[in-house]
DNA sequence: CGTTGGCTTGACCGGACAGTCAAGTAGGTT
DNA sequence: AACCTACTTGACTGTCCGGTCAAGCCAACG
């Protein structure tokens, strides 16, 4: 769907997205109707069908818009970093701290994994943004600064442990504070054997 | 619905959940009709409704019966272990084979944590499988083998490391061989910095 | 061989849903 | 004022779906 839009198209696009959000995030994307979306919004269907050409893209570009921002967000933490290392503690606690923020598009993330209509437009982001934590955690082995290993593999491990803790977070099964992210930080850098006296 | 079933009748109700789990695991819960899994097994429509009440209550006994296998296994697994952290070692790696071994159920699973109406009939038999989990922890704490910390949150902590790599392996990112077990199992007990060299 | 009850059939129902469209509105431009 | 075009309306369509049910089938048992 490409149209024109005016600064009032536009609003209402987002209006549109925001709104679905929501309620894909909440009763789930199969059970939410076009109809009821534009009805939530007191709009016509074709206001819907104006902005989008399908329930499905809609949802797909929810999820771009949502990718693009959480990789702002990793990018801006670690370009601060002061090592290798420091980045992938900054870049730990920066996507834990967008996901905790975002629970809407936390959720509609989960549930695209698990649809391959979504997961590959998914899957692409991902892979970028493993890609990058990747090359971090090689600049640490290189600088000697953690030990060797296969860095994606690793990388992966790390988006594991983020995305459950996340998870148990939205789910009010912990407290969304500080202390479950510096316990997964403490986790994906020691472990479970040699883990530091401070936790 | 509880029925009195033959031999015949138990059949026919394990056939509907087989065929139903590979068609709920390929195409989705929601886009797959009642319709298309009788006449995949070139049934009438009635026969469903005579085994279940609902679609959801398929998808429920099928996510139970999967449960119940997978914790058969973890209990198996940790019962010969020759302490508490090679009962950690254990969990782990029979946790990861069953999933490898069960893309389907494995894949039910993630769908399932998505949608609240079955998120929390899965909820309970996590927490029992998480809290046996930090038991072995516990005693792994206990007994000085593993550093203090919350036995809960990293059993979490490793159900996330797990998850998410067989995740991959079904997507095909990972070859399904040991070696991604025992990445995982060294990432577990030693985290990013103080990994063995045998890593 | 008749009867019982587990099992099967498939047409049918009411409702919901994604998507269409002809007609209309309104804000901006000339 | 006339006009253009982005935007809006909401009734409508065709389809599909979950679930029902009256009727029939058949294996087992007495």
């Amino acid at each position: 769907m490409d149209r024109k839009l005016t600064q009032r198209g536009e609003e209402r696009r987002s209006q549109l997205m925001a709104y679905a959000t929501q309620r894909f995030a909440q009763n789930g994307f199969h059970p939410t109707s076009v109809a009821e979306i534009t009805e939530g919004l007191g709009v016509g269907k074709g206001v819907f069908y104006w902005y989008f050409d399908s329930k499905e893209e809609l949802l797909r570009a929810i999820l771009a818009d949502a990718q693009l921002d959480l990789r702002r967000r990793q990018r801006a933490a670690v370009s601060g970093a002061a090592s290798p290392s420091d980045g992938i503690e900054r870049g730990i606690r920066a996507s834990m701290e967008w996901s905790i923020q975002h629970p809407d598009y936390f959720r509609l993330f989960q549930f695209a994994a698990t649809d391959d209509r979504f997961n590959n437009g998914l899957r692409k982001g991902e892979q970028v943004a493993v890609n990058d934590a990747a090359k971090v955690l090689a600049a640490a082995m290189e600088a000697g600064e953690i030990a060797q290993g296969d860095a994606t593999l690793l990388s992966h491990a790390l988006l594991g442990v983020h995305t459950h803790l996340v998870h148990l977070v939205h789910r009010g099964v912990l407290e969304p504070t500080d202390d479950v992210i510096d316990a997964a930080v403490d986790f994906c850098l020691h472990g479970l054997l040699d883990r530091p006296a401070s936790a």
